[in-house]
DNA sequence: TTTATTTACGTAAACGTTTACGAATAAAGG
DNA sequence: CCTTTATTCGTAAACGTTTACGTAAATAAA
């Protein structure tokens, strides 16, 4: 580990550990000579305090931890961008967990934060539930944000986006560009942000005088291989006129299977999606987007973050709703 | 931070914290019937020991440090999904750092991590560079492992990708294609990895009999806005019908410049970038590419790491170069 | 001058683990 | 029976920092 500790520093400046610590953070106690001597030395020295000492000593760690399902995810890679950005500014040190949609490993994770190795919690919970109680566990302990995910019967502090809306706003898009029979391939149904997706699409046909029929609704699609099969048959089955997708991964083999069953975006089938792809504009045919602040989010969750650490928080039970940002291209064109 | 620490839970057991800490890592010097009754407890007061008393003590973290330029990025989340996933095999903590192609940040980032608080560290260095000295002064305190970008004037052990094969390849699949004037869009050339590229496509223009001529050539065009406006004064004037991009991120906005400038791709214009867009099939048209396989660099890297800790490597100075994947699509078609 | 206050530093304990060393008991060997 | 060895556990020191407390000298107030 490091070389060179504070002591021998110390020592080589004929002074005690105290002072040297003091001097080095710039305590008032000590003489403006001491502490440029000791500064001087420190450099020459190149002694970098042990952070395990300093942590165990003060009882914080300076590290917050980001818990994902994916890093290498459009949504989520641009949103721990953000987080990252905001713990360097306050000097914090960002650890990264993939749960791989895991409950069980997402369990095992928070609990073992509760060790203190980190002063926070940023989290978008998995898919797949096994227990919540860690949930609350942790909470108590230490400050955490849920961003984009959450559970609906769990209190906490949460950055997510307007779900709802957008989905019923996509929908009503769907619906002015003629659709008549509009599927929605439903993800995330454990999670309120899942929940509120399908509730919008199932109020905004409702509110046009449509009935969301249950086989229209692809549940249980995630992100493998028997995915795009599943959609296949979907759509040669089915025969929707449009498609709401509530999660990327499911919108792009779309594409792929229209390309194989010879039907064209938009004119046989239109295509929406939540997504965070940098270039659905290139696309063939460009696609239309609900596209999520994951920048923004991970800088506000990030934010409250910091706050609550400083006390500068107190609703522990708040969400906190940006809006996505509809962008309509030619995949949804009348 | 953590509520019960070893000597409330030793007490509860009426043992000595000795013997608690040696139980709970299976030591043979302890009962199988006492081992029994101080998991059952720890588990019911829920103990989890402090890693900053572990890690000070025993001089080890049981983390690593990922330095990247971005997080939000194809083929850097990738890279990160792959290490992080080695990373959980270890059972370790994985850091992240973004230079933001900073190399004074770079330089910050890595002496701090001198301090000990990380074991390893993985890094793919920022393309601006400042001094390179911190480079050789962390390899010598503790194992690093170049991924994907390196200096050729710094020893060390590096992952990196053919570079110089799949720009000279690509190059040679322009030709054929039938290009008389290939441009190429350079960047990262402060890299070794960015001058491989570009030898790779003045080496095979030159074993065409072709030269590669400096307004072809463009450089200094990084990420920012300033970037598009760019490309598109070099494609009107130069007139390329050909071009090479050595990122992703100057590949895409030639399909933008040439949307506006009216030309078709591939007709007059041909391209193929290195890119880990994973829907290159579906851009209009769709976009030949060079990927790189950023998942296994990041595991190959991590791996090697960990070999390293464990004294399972000798080699502190070699390059292992996986190969990348050329994939011809509309883009570049005759 | 004496006393109070300020300045500048040192001593030692504490953070929570781990482990070298030692000791007590039990089992085995003579 | 005594001695040796194995088993099982406790004591205390150590990892490197920080900080409450103490103290000596210098300065100010009386």
């Amino acid at each position: 580990m490091g070389e060179i500790n504070i002591k021998q520093l110390a020592s080589e400046l004929n002074l005690s550990a105290a002072t040297v610590s003091r001097a080095l953070r710039d305590s008032h106690e000590i003489s403006a000579e001491t502490k440029a001597r000791v500064m001087e030395m420190a450099k020459k020295l190149n002694y970098e305090p042990n952070p395990f000492a300093s942590s165990l000593r003060h009882q914080k760690s300076n590290t917050i931890a980001v818990i994902v399902p994916e890093v290498a995810n459009n949504f989520f890679s641009l949103a721990i961008k953000g987080i990252e950005e905001v713990a360097r500014a306050k000097d914090h040190h960002v650890l990264i967990y993939q749960t791989h949609e895991s409950g069980e490993l997402e369990s095992s994770f928070m609990t073992r934060l509760l060790s203190g190795r980190v002063d926070g919690v940023l989290i978008s919970p998995a898919s797949h539930v096994a227990s919540k109680d860690y949930f609350q566990k942790v909470s108590e302990k230490i400050p955490m944000v849920f961003f984009d995910r959450d559970h609906d019967d769990i209190e906490g502090v949460k950055i997510t986006t307007d779900d709802y809306e957008s989905a019923y706003s996509a929908t009503q898009h769907l619906l002015e560009a003629g659709c008549k029979r509009i599927g929605f391939l439903a993800a995330l149904d454990t999670l309120t942000t899942g929940k509120k997706r399908m509730q919008g699409y199932i109020d905004a046909l409702k509110d046009n005088g449509l009935t969301a029929e249950p086989e229209l609704i692809v549940t249980q699609c995630e992100n493998n291989e028997p995915c795009r099969s599943k959609i296949r048959y979907f759509i040669a089955r089915q025969k929707p006129d449009g498609i709401l997708s509530s999660i990327e991964e499911l919108a792009l083999p779309c594409y792929y299977v229209c390309k194989e069953l010879n039907l064209n975006i938009p004119k046989d089938l239109k295509v929406i999606t939540y997504s965070n792809l940098s270039h659905a504009e290139l696309l063939n045919p460009s696609l239309s987007t609900i596209n999520q602040p994951a920048f923004e989010i991970g800088t506000e969750a990030a934010t409250i973050l910091f706050k609550m650490f400083s006390k500068r928080w107190y609703d522990p039970n708040i969400t906190i709703s940006l809006k996505s940002n509809i962008i309509k291209r030619e995949s949804t064109q009348a």
